[in-house]
Order: C-alpha cells, then sequence, then structure tokens
DNA sequence: TATGCATGGTGGTCAGACCACTGTGCTAAA
DNA sequence: TTTAGCACAGTGGTCTGACCACCATGCATA
C-alpha cells in the first residue's frame, strides 16, 4: 500500500526510525547506540539493511563506528548540518545570481582582507604574479589570481567555499589572462593590493569581474 | 598490514573506486551505473558491500536509484557540494577560527549590500526591529537582526551558508538581546544602515561582534 | 497491426554464516 | 596476594545465496 514513495527507501526510514530511537532513549554525543543485531531485530529489519542505514549515517559523520566496540553517536554537532546539506543538495541551486554574488562577497573579502593586512600585502607572491603577468609566454589563469588571494588570507574554509561556487558560476576562471584591458585590470590590482589601498584594489577589482562578465555571450 | 586505517572503512574505499570508475569511464549526469551485482564481481567485493556505499551515496544525493532500472548518476553537479562538506565535516572542523572568520564573510558583506542598496535600507523593517528592540517584553534574538540582514540582500545561498556556519561558529545566536550595551550597539547599527553609512554600518557591527565575542568565557 | 504476456535484468530485502577485533573476567603463575 | 596470560562473548565487517517487486523488452497471439 505504502510503498510507492514513502517506503520505496527502506533505509531512510530505517535512519528516520533510528534518530527517533536516539531521541527517545536520550542518547548523547559519545554515548553508545544497540548493536546492529539488536537494532535489526527491534526494527525487524535485516541487519543488511540496518547497516546500509548506518553506513550512510557514517558518511555523513552523525555516528562512528569502531570494530569489536561498537557504534557510537557522534560527539560533534553535525546534525543541523545534514540537514541544511540535504535540503541544500535536493533543492537544485535556484539561481545562478546567488551563486555569483556569493562568490564575489568571497573574493571581495579576500581582496580586502589582503590589502588590509600589512605582512600579508608585501609578500612577495604580488610582485611575482605581476612579473609572470607581463612575460610573454607565461601562462596566468584567472582563477590564478582569485586562488592565491584566497589563499593568502589563510581561511582554508572561504577558499573550499569559493572552488565550489567557481565551478557553478557559469564563468571561464581556467582561462589565460591574455587580453591587454584584463592584463591591465589585473595589473592595476595587484599594484592597490601592495600600496594597500583597499577601497581601490576593490575598485579594481569590480572593474575586472565587468569585464570578465561582459565576455559571456561572446563565444558561446 | 594495511588495515589499521586505509582500509578500515571499506565502503569508503568502495566509493572511491566507484567515482574513479565514473570518471575514468566518463560516466556523465544522468547515466546509467552499472548494476550492482556486476559491481560487486568487478571490485571483488560483496553486492552488500557494493550496497552499503551506494546507499551512502545515495543520502548524499549522488546517485539515483530506480527499482528495476537501474542507478543513475544524479543529474546536477553535487559532487563537489558534498565534498567539500563532507570533508570538512569529517575532519574536526580544523580552526573554528575559519568558521567565524567566514560566518563574518557573509555578514559584513550583507550589512554593506543593505546599506548601500536605497531600496533596501528604505525598507521599514529596520525601524520594525529598532521598535522591538525598544520594547522591555518583545524577545528580540541576535540571529533574528543577522538573518533579517542577510535575507534583506535576497540571496539565499549566502543565507543558507550562514546559517550553517552559525552552527559551528560556537556563538550564541538564539540569545535574546539585553544587555545595555548590546541593546545599543545594535541600535546604532540600524540606525547607520537606515542613513546608508556603510562604513559606519559596518564599524558597529565590527564593535557588536567584538562584544559578543567577549563574553565567551563568561557562563561557561 | 495491435494487444497481451513471458522473460530476463534490476534494485530491495532477508537469513545465516564466518572473520577480525575488543573488552572482560577467569585462571594459573609469580 | 598480585599479576600475567588466555578463553570467551559481543561487536562490527564481509560474504553467500536466495527470494521478492518492479521494469523494459520482445515475442507470440488475436
Amino acid at each position: 500500500m505504502q510503498n510507492s514513495q514513502s517506503s520505496s527507501k527502506r533505509f531512510l526510514d530505517i535512519i528516520g526510525e533510528l534518530q527517533s530511537l536516539i531521541s527517545e532513549q536520550k542518547i548523547e554525543y559519545g554515548d553508545k547506540l544497540p548493536s546492529e543485531r539488536h537494532l535489526a531485530e527491534k526494527l525487524q529489519v535485516s541487519r543488511a539493511a540496518v547497516r546500509e542505514a548506518l553506513r550512510s549515517m557514517e558518511l555523513l559523520g552523525l555516528i562512528e563506528t569502531r570494530r569489536g566496540e561498537g557504534t557510537f553517536l557522534s560527539d560533534f554537532k553535525k546534525h543541523q548540518l545534514v540537514e541544511v546539506l540535504s535540503t541544500f543538495i535536493m533543492q537544485q541551486a535556484r539561481s545562478i545570481q546567488d551563486v555569483v554574488e556569493t562568490r564575489m562577497i568571497h573574493e571581495r573579502a579576500a581582496v580586502r582582507t589582503v590589502t588590509e593586512n600589512e605582512e600579508i600585502r608585501l609578500l612577495p607572491v604580488w610582485q611575482g604574479m605581476q612579473s609572470k603577468l607581463n612575460e610573454e609566454d607565461s601562462v596566468f589563469l584567472r582563477e590564478d589570481m582569485i586562488r592565491e588571494t584566497i589563499v593568502a588570507t589563510e581561511n582554508r574554509l572561504s577558499l573550499k567555499i569559493w572552488f565550489l561556487l567557481k565551478q557553478y558560476s557559469g564563468v571561464s576562471f581556467d582561462v589565460a589572462i591574455t587580453a591587454p584591458e584584463e592584463i591591465a585590470a589585473v595589473h592595476k590590482l595587484l599594484d592597490e593590493i601592495i600600496s594597500g589601498n583597499s577601497e581601490a584594489a576593490l575598485a579594481c577589482y569590480e572593474i575586472w569581474m565587468q569585464q570578465v562578465e561582459g565576455e559571456r555571450g561572446g563565444t558561446e
């Protein structure tokens, strides 16, 4: 009867039942869960089914399993994360505009951080990029510039999020910077970073991005 | 020999092998994967083990399974997203500092966007929050203020990321704003948003956050 | 030509077995 | 009495083989 939608994914039901059981029995982070065999008996399913559910939860970081010992509720607050993650995944990214804007949020923040931090902006990286930008036969990608900027902030999470977003934003980043105007724009951006003028650096960034944005619709 | 760390989680290995296989055989989104039985034979593991890996991937949204038809690669580019989030989950958040900093990146960007956008900053929401802040018996949570700000930017992706990050950043956001200094700080922030002075608004935001940050270690 | 059915392949589930590992408690040696 | 060693039970890890429910296909029949 209830097989078409609701229970066609039994292992999802099992996950749900496990979570109920966890909250009912007030199992805290780090506590031990019933063994796979006990769970199978309690939930009236096979051990294989229980394991499929448990492995899924493990991959999500909800639980930890230790051979010979048992299964334990993970001691980090990963639950909400999973919730968000799943809703995130389930409902296709809505607007590409959000992705672009969010990507740029991270990029702007990086430019600002780098420019306003004396230690970072005096790093030799920036000069290195400038000379590479000047060389005729060197390949200097758009994403190199931005990536290095975010790397310089030493915020790995931001870097990861950016890396993710750039793949969605529909802009070609793995493209060498060759157009004279673009070289000039990036050059100026690097200048302003080195001189520590954050407002000017951000302005350069915006100009550059407008150039990049404007090129869409050209080739394709 | 190599059982203590690397291959103690066989189903993780299987997931890895599956992903290799997917990229090797150039399986595109929406394409059909080999059947569970074939995979089991190919990878030299039991079908149960293959299924554990597949169910995990399914929960993450990487694949879709249709009974009687087969297993299909999910038609959206969810891979990287999952990869980013899961690796981040797995290896206990490295530096909580990254999380906090990234959260603030989104918050600052929202404050700036809202303040610099005439249509948004003239919305009645801000006054509404101010009066609520003044009322004696009303409950105005920290996260209400920030959430509304990000909501106002209409960037749902940024909102989701923020929502995710706030749960990790170790700061209590579901706490009512009651301390006189905090009320004053938020009030001033709202003032500056309404008057459209972005630098001043950001300065207020920083002050507020320093207050919030400073309270850690007090109660706990 | 069009309808209906048999068949093979697929995921979904199960039972039972064995292995590898861990913790515990008992036993025997010091 | 204390301690070192071992046997054992419980746990996760894996495998096998079986059966069911479902779907697409193609063949046989009307």
